[in-house]
DNA sequence: ACCCTCTTTACCCAGTCTTTACAGTCCCCT
DNA sequence: AGGGGACTGTAAAGACTGGGTAAAGAGGGT
């Protein structure tokens, strides 16, 4: 019993679907305009998101790339009225978890919602990361070390929340500039390094030295406890 | 930078996707009928696999459905010669993470392989290898002898984690050099010999003086345990 | 206009990989 | 038994790559 945002300007498409998806066993909110859908995501939290590309008011894929930076583990289907590589693997490439051709079939769509839904997994929404002398409110983005506040940007905290959620564990590049910047490394493209350098200057190390952020050699990074 | 496993009877496309993946940062192994897929699954845990549907030695259908019972949270993507619904609707409710119809866009498929993995990753991690009084987590590069902790290198860690998930059977060397190294080895080629030799090195023989990675002249390495 | 943030460029260095060279070893052949 | 070719071990050198960071450029918001 799964809830599902359906983002669709074409009003008769939606009633067909949320029909049919409310058969099968989904709770359907649709909206017909992104800004709606704004509202709606900000009023409650959907397991899965079904979005047109061609919205009236600014092209799906901006909300798209939104949805992919301000709810990264929100799964998303998108849907287009025309089948084009093109839109495909952009909606793709900015993060949609699947995508499908208009006009779809119902059957096929639950069975896709299905396989999307089943590998989304679950994170834990904690307001406040605490770990040895640091304490991080990612919604804030700010930081507290020693009784000292400190600022970060938007992206410095996205990325020390992907690091603080794993201590340890180290994170492969591409996947914290998914998650940090909400898109892939391209060929010589240094701005994570660059990130993770601003982030180490501002935190600085451990109180013994050690550093806080320690790379991995074409591993990644990960934060040191 | 993960293990693809592409199984696809036809090997003039599996050379044309090899090359395509590889450059795309993919380690990819190639089979071409179900029965060495079962092997090549045993010996080494790809991130994810493609899977062709139609296989000359019994349906691709039935080692996908094998693959969700035996690896659970292994992302696989699905290829089909024809687009058809029914296919592609049997293969998603019967696991598949996605669908491509052939003749797949290769641009596409990274896209999607990408997408794919970008959901699975969280139950990818934490695998650690024991064997003896050896302790190996892949991730992290990382061996524990002994209460030793000693760092490989990339090509070191792939290099070890293939050979200690068949310990006592030998690799080939030209396989080795596909998982360590990503590539084929050419004439006179001595760098996995080295690489072997800086592993051996690194973690030493085994306490009574046995060495833990042997050669077996003209047929590869093994790890003896 | 300014400020803040993010990206791009450039340079350096250390770590890593490949190549080369030579020495040792195994196995086959006569 | 011994010679020779093919294979393996490894030291050393050099090439290459990835990461750290300063500085400049680009863009957005006020």
């Amino acid at each position: 019993m799964s809830e599902l945002l359906l983002i669709d300007d074409d009003q008769e498409l939606c009633e067909l679907l949320c029909s049919w998806l409310s058969q099968e066993g989904f709770l359907v909110r649709a909206c017909h305009d992104g800004h709606s859908a704004r509202r709606a995501l900000a009023e409650s939290a959907p397991a899965a998101v079904v979005l047109d590309v061609m919205l009236p008011d600014g092209s799906g894929l901006e909300l798209l790339k939104q949805l992919r930076t301000d709810h990264p583990d929100l799964p998303v289907l998108m849907l287009s009225a025309r089948g084009e590589p093109l839109d495909r693997i952009l909606g793709l490439e900015l993060g949609a978890d699947d995508y499908l051709a208009k006009p779809c079939d119902p059957r096929e769509l639950t069975a896709r919602l299905r396989a999307v839904l089943r590998r989304s997994h679950p994170t834990a929404v904690s307001t406040q990361l605490e770990l040895g002398d640091l304490s991080f409110s990612p919604v804030r983005g700010v930081v507290i070390i020693a009784e000292q506040e400190l600022t970060l940007t938007v992206s410095e905290s996205r990325l020390l929340e992907a690091l603080l959620r794993q201590p340890g564990e180290p994170l492969d590049k591409q996947e914290l500039a998914q998650l940090a910047l909400g898109r892939k490394l391209t060929l010589y493209d240094r701005s994570l390094d660059m990130h993770v350098s601003n982030l180490r200057k501002k935190i600085g190390p451990h109180p013994d030295g050690r550093p806080r952020i320690v790379a991995l050699r074409s591993r990644g990074y990960f934060y040191s406890e």
